[in-house]
DNA sequence: CCGCCTATTATGTCCGGACTTATTGACGGC
DNA sequence: GCCGTCAATAAGTCCGGACATAATAGGCGG
């Protein structure tokens, strides 16, 4: 099939495919290092790399002397955590600007920034452009989509000084309202096809979508939703999303 | 310092150590992927492993050219997972299964099983030992120290067939309750000195603390909490404890 | 002074080899 | 038949090398 480029991810790729196809069944053992490397013509060292990618996935498990066994058919299709301590915050507003620094860089190779550049400079966040979704067309549900092109510059110290304000903070300063509740959901997805054209992935290659979901206390929903290689190589897009409350 | 006669994780946890005390600064780079495999006198492969852990941990992030930055200077201390889904269920019972054996192996060779051993068969749990703590001495808040050494054989389709009845299954067998919620918390720890002491590691060594709480619905509360390497690569210590409700 | 181009450099990927270690299964002694 | 021993095996660890790639820094020309 497809893929990254990168000989392990090819074959880890292939691996994941002909686990989910069944071929290789679950509670099973997959061919040896030593085998794998023969079929696809790879290092021994490169076959262990793509299965390190399944066991980080959980897809498989190995064990000395036994062999590499089938413990699932995909990966866990969800994982929720719930966010409520000062760590969890901290944690997620580093994850969280990781993200979007990557993701204004990869907006930015590919001049998409340049559409239309609005800055919101304010005292901590600064969104050097951003483009909106089409205003003509509404997203059924009521979202709208932004491309945020956005640097949390000077931020660090801040956050550690003051941890959880951060997000509140992005949410405020775009719409005015305080965050009451912060949630976040990963799940497995693949690749849509518009975002797999305008970033140059392959359209229905398996993806980890990460959807940030934060509620002021009138019950009005934002959201940010990012969308990464299943091995959290890079970050492919990401879109913030506003539903009305 | 020493360690777990891996080279890889020696310099991990070296690192880990220099980092936690101050000597690479949050935000700085380490020293070059070249410079440490001479520093260490490892080679580039086996400096990188070690990266590759730290990595993980979220202590350091990697870019291509630029090098090696320190993130944070120690892991996050806490992630809490609750279990609602019926994935995260299966993968749940199999990751409590695997601690299960492993501490049961632990407490065998230590001879501790010996202690007293306590049949407890029955229609898919074995319980082939326990060690009660010492019920002259009450926990102040009620908990009562239980040692597992228990085995899940033959249980394995069954639980796939079926899956969450396992740790309700245990805590019925046990206590003669049905399980209404479960809940997960890991937080990073540093090892007692009992448990340093009794299984062979070193007191005050950082490690991951899994507690796992099942409640019924009168609200009375079961937990088992697991000390892991921080790793991952090995359960040290496994204890069961009770609330009466 | 600005912008383009190039060289440098540190990480990313991959190779092929070697030795270690844990588990299994078979063999042989009691 | 049971148990301990030993050899075979497959993953675990480590080496030293090579080339690819991306980001920076510096030089060059306008």
């Amino acid at each position: 099939m497809r893929m990254s480029g990168t000989r392990y991810a090819e074959i880890a790729d292939d691996l994941t495919q002909q686990i989910a196809d069944g071929r290789f069944a679950v509670g099973s053992l997959l061919p040896t290092e030593l085998e794998l490397s023969a079929r696809y013509g790879a290092s021994r060292h490169t076959v262990r790399s793509a299965l390190d990618a399944l066991q980080g996935l959980g897809l498989v498990s190995r064990r000395k002397r036994v062999g590499t066994r089938v413990e699932a058919a995909r990966p866990p299709d969800r994982f929720r955590q719930s966010l409520t301590s000062v760590e969890d915050l901290v944690q997620f507003g580093e994850a969280h600007r990781r993200d979007v620094q990557d993701v204004a860089k990869v907006i930015a190779d590919r001049a998409l920034a340049d559409e239309l550049g609005c800055e919101l400079g304010r005292r901590w966040l600064r969104i050097s452009s951003l483009r909106w979704g089409d205003a003509a067309k509404p997203d059924p549900v009521g979202w709208t989509d932004v491309y945020v092109d956005a640097s949390y510059a000077g931020l660090g110290e801040a956050v550690r000084a003051a941890p959880g304000v951060l997000i509140s903070h992005l949410i405020e300063e775009m719409y005015g309202r305080r965050v009451a509740e912060i949630q976040q959901d990963v799940r497995a997805a693949t690749l849509p096809e518009a975002v797999a054209g305008a970033l140059g992935g392959d359209a229905g290659a398996p993806a980890l979508q990460i959807v940030r979901r934060y509620a002021d206390a009138a019950g009005a929903v934002f959201e940010i939703s990012s969308t990464l290689h299943p091995a959290g190589r890079f970050t492919l897009s990401s879109r913030l999303k506003r539903q009305a409350g």
